[in-house]
DNA sequence: ATTAAATATGTTACATTATAACATATCATT
DNA sequence: AATGATATGTTATAATGTAACATATTTAAT
């Protein structure tokens, strides 16, 4: 499995690699499940991947359809189902849109950064930030089973450019 | 302004007077703020806290339109952004529903706890959540704008009943 | 009071996101 | 080869949200 990345990828790194290394993860992740890594499913998760930013689902599904492939919104929901299911993907609820998980296999509620002005996803996983909102959640009786935590503002390589 | 209330709506309160509430603070919060209170705006927000549980534009639509109110979609969502810009209802991306806040006026990020049994919604602002999240941000260099800060789970009268 | 500007609402049409339902194909097992 | 389970194709539609332009109402000047 990868190793733990940085919050932001850097830009210069080679993301291609990361590509690679997403899809060998979610080869083994499958065959540890018994889950089928099919054609589909390994392209839809390419293809987020590949993005530099979160994928909508009807971007994924152009992106299908240029490439000749008969495909319907179906095709493309249920490829990010599985995808989600197997914890290989994240959907983002303020954004509607789907970004490949930094830790497939590993359960883990995460918290998001996205940036607003270039549209990057940092991935976080801070045992600081799920101990305090399950403080929070347990002080007054509620069973935590999912959390949504996304934060929208400005990275780091979009606060230097200036003002715009 | 009213008080703050518990995390979780105690079952049998008089809920007439929440809505009362909400209503007067509204109005307050809009003379502050020059802005108009009408009608369609104080009815949307009406509908919405009379609600026991959030609510998604097109049940707010079908409400107003029993009343017999020539409504359509841009009626709901102009009076929601209204209310939103203002600080009187927040918007829960994980839901597509819409719920009161429980503190008008004051300049808040919140976090919301909401029942998958009952639907019902709880809006914390816990200066340690958000404590927590800003130090994580900042240690990425990430300027926060916004937070989406949801969590589904079930709420403490739900998990006393019985199975289900 | 009259006019003009700003604000709010009505109305039609459409864009975007997601799912239901059923047919067909592919894979795994016997 | 036959069977059941899983995956995909296909059509249609549901659910959520917005663009654009016309009309009405309120507010502020004249
Ligand atoms: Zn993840
Ligand atoms: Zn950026
Ligand atoms: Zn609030
Ligand atoms: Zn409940």
């Amino acid at each position: 499995m990868s190793e733990i990345s940085a919050a932001f990828p850097s830009p210069g790194h080679n993301h291609d690699h990361c590509v690679d290394q997403a899809l060998a993860d979610a080869r083994s992740v499958c065959r540890r499940r018994g889950a089928r890594f099919t054609e589909q499913r390994a392209r839809v998760l390419e293809l987020i991947w590949q993005s530099h930013r979160p994928l909508g689902a009807y971007q994924i599904l152009d992106q299908l359809r240029t490439e000749g492939r008969s495909a319907q919104p179906p095709t493309v929901y249920r490829a990010l189902d599985f995808l989600q299911d197997l914890g290989l993907v994240h959907r983002l609820a303020s954004l509607n849109a789907y970004c490949g998980c930094v830790a497939p296999g590993a359960q883990h509620q995460s918290q998001f950064l996205i940036c607003r002005e270039c549209g990057v996803v940092a991935e976080l996983r801070e045992q600081a930030i799920l101990r305090v909102v399950t403080e929070a959640a347990v002080s007054r009786g509620f069973r935590i089973d999912e959390t949504s935590i996304e934060v929208a503002g400005i990275c780091p390589d979009c606060a230097r450019k200036p003002s715009r």
